[in-house]
DNA sequence: TGAATGACTTCGG
DNA sequence: CCCGAAGCCATTC
């Protein structure tokens, strides 16, 4: 693997500027990226970089706001306890004022 | 090389 | 917003 993890840096660059508090989507990052319809690669990514605690993968969630990822996290919790203590209110695994909390990518901070 | 998988999205009902 | 099915792209085996 690794012929040129340009898809993965990316992703992480991009997760790496969700601004505190702010959460984003999986198509917000693809579509950034220049391929929206590569959003489960984002995930893939978002995968490889769970590794990497440097990559907040918990602020990355799907377009209806669900914490699709939580399963792949250390623990089920962590992702949303991540979270709330950003003052994100997450509801069955769900981000409630996810329209709200949602930063776009091409958005300057 | 081909088939399978996936942290998604979109469309139709 | 719930349900089912199809599409897309990159990685893996």
């Amino acid at each position: 693997m690794k012929k040129e993890d340009n898809f993965f840096e990316r992703a992480y660059e991009v997760a790496r500027r969700i601004p505190y508090g702010r959460v984003t989507t999986y198509g917000a990052i693809a579509n950034y990226l220049g391929a929206k319809k590569s959003a489960r690669m984002v995930g893939w990514a978002m995968n490889a970089s769970s590794k990497d605690e440097t990559v907040p993968a918990h602020r990355v969630v799907n377009r209806l706001g669900v914490l699709t990822g939580k399963f792949h996290f250390n623990g089920i919790n962590l992702m949303q306890q991540l979270l709330e203590e950003e003052g994100i209110e997450v509801l069955e695994s769900k981000v409630v004022k996810f329209k709200s909390l949602f930063w776009d990518p091409s958005s300057k901070i």
